[in-house]
DNA sequence: TAGGCCATCTGGTCCT
DNA sequence: AGGACCAGATGGCCTA
């Protein structure tokens, strides 16, 4: 699918006319107004301008030197030069090329972005986290790692699960507490789902699940691979930590300065590892709207939402490889 | 239809 | 002067 941001600039690029310009680009007295009212169109001038009507422009520029305000005060700051065809063709020619820089700026933000949620212990490719969920996410998943490594906490504990959740939007809770459960439960006994899909039994410890009649897993992945590393330096002493040994604001935690956003009841909102849940909240797209909606309703949640669709039943072998986290750990 | 998320454009500011 | 960074504005897409 082609966006039409793409096509937009590839259309500038290819030096099509300005679509919107105001008439005072070059203004060197910085007025905030201009760029607050660019596109919401101003009584004075509500249609966009194209490049190409230079001489009524220059007219304007001409008119405005000394010229009152609306509050009848002069103008300060420096005379405005002449916008010729030759300013304004470098002028645009400027601007084209720092549209097109910081393109490629915010590309490689979202580049960094991506492999940062492909990194992230839930990484599900039907449903991506936001921009501002995933850096959330990674702030807990840091703040988790760091407890771990402190020894309190075990990576499969509850507690590790409610570090990573904090703050976290219902929707992307769901997903990381659906990638947490790890391994069959004490009442499946065998490595089936419940709906007989093969679990293969996983030497690292990481099982993911998708419901079956959906394009995709919707929950992601957890790969407990990203672990590794952390059991290979605990050894696996810590497995054994109940998570009510987990206090997040005992001694030599990290400083936890409160979620970023309305605080989620997450021991509400989570299944106990002990006692899996068979089901989830039916797997939908990531819509805070209704999350900031009914926040209070979910905060008085007891357990999840035991929705009828959308159990895990298929098994994804871990595909993430350790490398990223196992670096910062290998000096 | 409202609201969230996103990409893009743009002008301002700071720095080299 | 030019680049990087930032924040505001805008419009498109999607979902509830």
């Amino acid at each position: 699918m082609i966006k039409p941001y793409m096509r937009r600039g590839e259309e500038e690029e290819a030096g099509s006319p300005l679509q919107w310009m105001d008439g005072d680009m070059s203004s060197p007295d910085g007025d905030a107004s201009i760029s607050s009212n660019r596109y919401r169109g101003s009584a004075v001038n509500q249609q966009p301008r194209e490049i190409g009507s230079e001489d009524a422009e220059e007219d304007e520029e001409d008119e405005e030197e000394g010229q009152e305000d609306e509050n009848g005060s002069k103008r300060r700051g420096p005379k405005k030069k002449r916008m010729t065809k030759a300013r304004q063709e470098r002028f645009r020619a400027r601007r084209v090329k720092a549209n097109a820089r910081e393109r490629s700026r915010m590309h490689g933000l979202n580049d960094a972005l991506e492999n940062l949620r492909s990194i992230m212990p839930c990484h599900s490719k039907t449903q991506k986290l936001s921009k501002i969920e995933t850096l959330r996410l990674a702030r807990n998943y840091i703040c988790a790692l760091s407890e771990a490594l402190e020894g309190g906490l075990s990576t499969e504990s509850r507690g590790f699960m409610e570090t990573l959740c904090k703050g976290l939007s219902q929707p992307t809770t769901n997903l990381v507490a659906g990638c947490l459960q790890l391994g069959p439960s004490p009442a499946q006994g065998k490595p089936e789902d419940r709906h007989g899909v093969h679990v293969p039994p996983t030497p690292l410890g990481g099982v993911s699940y998708s419901s079956p009649g959906l394009p995709s897993p919707p929950y992601g992945t957890f790969d407990s691979a990203h672990l590794l590393h952390l059991r290979a330096m605990k050894g696996g002493l810590y497995d054994n930590h109940s998570p009510s040994e987990y206090n997040t604001g005992g001694v030599g935690t990290p400083p936890y300065d409160g979620p970023p956003t309305p605080p989620l009841s997450i021991s509400s909102n989570l299944v106990p590892k002990q006692e899996p849940s068979p089901h989830y909240l039916p797997p939908h797209h990531y819509s805070p709207s209704s999350v900031d909606q009914n926040q209070g309703l979910y905060q008085t949640h007891s357990g999840y939402d035991p929705h009828p669709e959308g159990p895990y039943n298929s098994y994804h072998p871990p595909h993430m490889p350790p490398r990223q986290i196992t670096s910062i750990y290998r000096d």
